[in-house]
DNA sequence: ATGAAAGCGCTAACAT
DNA sequence: ATGTTAGCGCTTTCAT
C-alpha cells in the first residue's frame, strides 16, 4: 500500500502539501494540486482511514442501528439512508439489535464508540436508559419512528394514520371492528404500537362505538404472527366484520388465516393494514401508506447536515401518509349468515 | 473521552500493561489485569479504533457488498452474516452496488480500502475485472452465489436446482414448458441466470422435449418484472402448460398476471419458482428452497476463519437445496379448452 | 504556496 | 510481569 509519503516524494513535495491537495484545502497552487492528484491516481494511493481518523477525530462513518435487516420495512429504510450517506462520502456501519440479547449487548458495549461520527436509530422504541446511553456518546443522533430529546427525528403521525384506516372502515358501514395489535418481543416502552392502539380505540369511541376487549388481539411481528392472531380471533363466538392490523405483514397473515378458514375477503370480512408493504398491492390489501425509503433518506440527511453544522440538532420532520384503498375492504355483509359467525363452515 | 494513558496513570502502571490486560494478552498478573479491567469499566474507557487500527493494521471490520438491501433475499443473507461477524467481534460495513452507477463507483474507488479486514460479496456476479480489483486489495475475500478464484465461496448447485424444478413439471406430465429467465439490469457476466437457463434447456432435451425459443421470456428482477414477462407470454398464440421462473419474485409476478387474465393456477397453468421466498408459502408456490441466512453465515465464518488463519483461502462450500411442492403445480389440463389457448378469455 | 515538526492514541519489540 | 521507546500514516499548526 502506497502511503502519502511516497506520493509526496515522487511529486517532489512534502506530505502536508499532498494532504492539502487531496483534501481540497486551500494553499496549494493549481498546478501542484493537479500533479499530485494525477500521481496519486496513478500510484493507486488510498488514504489510511485509521491514520486520518486518528489525526482528525473523524471517521466518515455513520452507525445505523436496526432491529432486523430481513424485514422489508428495514431493508427499505436502510437503503434510503445508505444512498444519502454514500453521496455525502460517509460509509455505513450496520448494527442489528433485534432480540433482547443483542439489544442489551449493543447498549452496554456501545460498539459504535470511536467508530462512527453519528448514530442513526431506525424504528426502535428506545427506553429512556437506552437513549441516555446514546446521548452520552456526545455524537449527532438520529431517530426514525418517533421523537426523542437529543435526537433529530423523522416520523409519521401514527395517530392520524390509524384514524384514517379505522374511519375508512366506519364510513363503509362497519361497527364491529377488531384490531390485531403490534407486539414486539418485549414491549419496553415501544411507542408506535401504543399510539396506534389508543388511536384505534379513540376513533371507535368518537364514532359512538364501544370497543370490545376480546377483539383486541396481540400479534407478534411477521406474517405468521398475524396468522395466529386471526386464528385466535376466529375462535371467538361473535365475530367482527372488519379488522385493522398494526402492520401489513400482520394483515397478510390474517388474510392467510381467513383463506384457510374458508372466509373470503372482503365479502365476509374487511381488512386494513399499515405501511403499504411491497407485497400489499399484490394481495390487494387496503392500507395506510408511509414513505419508507424517504424516511431513511431524510434522517440520514439531517445527520449529515448536523455534522456539517448546516442544521441544528433536534430537528423534527413529520412525513405525510395516505390511505390506499384496495380490494380488501368493502361494506359489511348484511346478514349474520353472510358474516359467517353462524357456524357450519 | 478517557484514553489508555489515563487508565494507566490511575492504575499506577504503564499504557502497555493496560493494553495487554485489556486485550487478554499474556504477561500480566491476574491481580493487575483485574484491577485494570475494573478501572477501565469504571472510567468508561473505550479504545480508539482508529489508533488501534493504525498501530495493528486491523480494523475488526468486514465489508459486505450487496446489490440491494431491500430485497428479501439480501436482507436474509446480510442478517446471517451479521450474526456471525458480531459474535466474532467484527463490525459490518455495508456497501450497496446495485445499479450500474454505484457499482462502477464502488469498484473504481474501492471505498473498503483501508477500512476493512476482509470483503464479503453477496450474490453479485462479478466480472473478471471486478474480481481483479478486489483481489488487488490483498484481503481475504468471500463470495456467495458462485465460485471465483481467490475467493472463499458458498453457493448452491443452480444446475441441480433447476433440474429438480423442471423434472418435477415433466414428471407431472407437462411437455409444454416455458421459462421466465432472470435478467439483471445489465447482464455483465451474470452467471446464475445463465446456468439456470442452460440447465432448463438441457433438462427438457434430456427428456426428449424440444424447447421453443418464444417460450423463453426474459424477466427483470422483482415482482412486476415477472408480471410483465407473463403478460408477454400470454400474448403468444400457443401457450405452455407450465412455467419455470428464475426466482420466486418473478413467479409471484407471473401469478399476478395470470390472475389478472382470469387463468387459474394450477388448473390452467403450473408455476415453479426458485428461492423459497418468505411469501412463497403464503401464495402456495412450488419452489426450489435454498437456505439463505445460512449461506450468509457460512460465508462470514469462512472469512473469519481465514483471518484467524484457521482455514485456508479459496474454501468452497456447497449447500444443499430442496424442491418444495405446494399448490401451484399439478398435472397439465387434458384438453385444449382447459388450457385456455382457444381464445375467448 | 510550501515545508518542518509535533502529535493523534494505541501497540509491539525490546529492555529490565 | 512490567516499563520504555519507537513507530503506525496522517493532519495541522507554525514557520518560511
Amino acid at each position: 500500500m502506497v502511503g502519502i509519503e511516497e506520493v509526496a516524494r515522487r511529486a517532489g513535495v512534502s506530505p502536508s502539501t499532498v494532504s492539502r491537495a487531496l483534501r481540497g484545502r486551500s494553499g496549494v497552487s493549481d498546478r501542484t494540486r493537479l500533479r499530485i492528484t494525477e500521481l496519486a491516481a496513478e500510484l493507486d494511493y488510498s488514504i489510511s482511514r485509521s491514520a486520518s481518523g486518528l489525526a482528525t477525530g473523524r471517521t466518515y462513518c455513520i452507525g445505523v442501528v436496526v432491529p432486523f435487516v430481513w424485514r422489508w420495512f428495514f431493508g427499505q429504510i436502510i437503503g434510503g439512508a445508505e444512498q444519502v450517506l454514500r453521496a455525502a462520502g460517509y460509509d455505513l456501519m450496520l448494527y442489528t439489535a433485534g432480540d433482547e440479547e443483542s439489544r442489551e449487548r449493543f447498549f452496554r458495549d456501545l460498539p459504535v464508540r470511536g467508530r462512527v461520527d453519528a448514530v442513526l436509530v431506525l424504528s426502535m422504541d428506545l427506553t429512556e436508559q437506552e437513549s441516555d446511553r446514546l446521548r452520552g456518546l456526545d455524537l449527532p443522533l438520529g431517530l426514525v419512528g418517533h421523537e426523542a430529546e437529543g435526537f433529530n427525528s423523522v416520523h409519521i403521525d401514527d395517530r392520524q394514520g390509524t384514524r384514517l384506516a379505522v374511519q375508512h372502515l366506519i364510513n363503509l358501514g362497519h361497527r364491529d371492528i377488531a384490531m390485531i395489535q403490534g407486539l414486539e418481543p418485549k414491549p419496553q416502552g415501544a411507542i408506535a404500537p401504543i399510539i396506534r392502539r389508543e388511536a384505534f380505540l379513540q376513533t371507535l369511541r368518537d364514532n359512538g362505538i364501544e370497543p370490545r376487549p376480546e377483539w383486541m388481539v396481540p400479534g407478534e411481528f411477521g406474517i405468521s404472527g398475524g396468522e395466529r392472531a386471526m386464528d385466535r380471533l376466529l375462535a371467538e363466538s361473535h365475530l367482527p366484520t372488519a379488522v385493522f392490523a398494526y402492520a401489513d405483514e400482520l394483515a397478510m397473515g390474517a388474510l392467510r388465516s381467513l383463506r384457510r378458514h374458508g372466509r373470503s375477503v372482503p365479502e365476509h370480512m374487511s381488512i386494513v393494514g399499515f405501511d403499504d408493504h411491497e407485497m400489499s398491492e399484490y394481495v390487494d390489501l387496503t392500507t395506510v401508506a408511509q414513505p419508507v425509503q424517504a424516511q431513511g433518506a431524510t434522517a440520514a440527511q439531517l445527520l449529515i447536515d448536523q455534522l456539517d453544522e448546516r442544521s441544528p440538532k433536534d430537528t423534527v420532520v413529520s412525513v405525510p401518509i395516505d390511505l390506499v384503498v384496495r380490494g380488501s375492504t368493502a361494506p359489511p355483509p348484511k346478514s349474520a349468515d353472510e358474516r359467517g359467525d353462524g357456524g357450519g363452515w
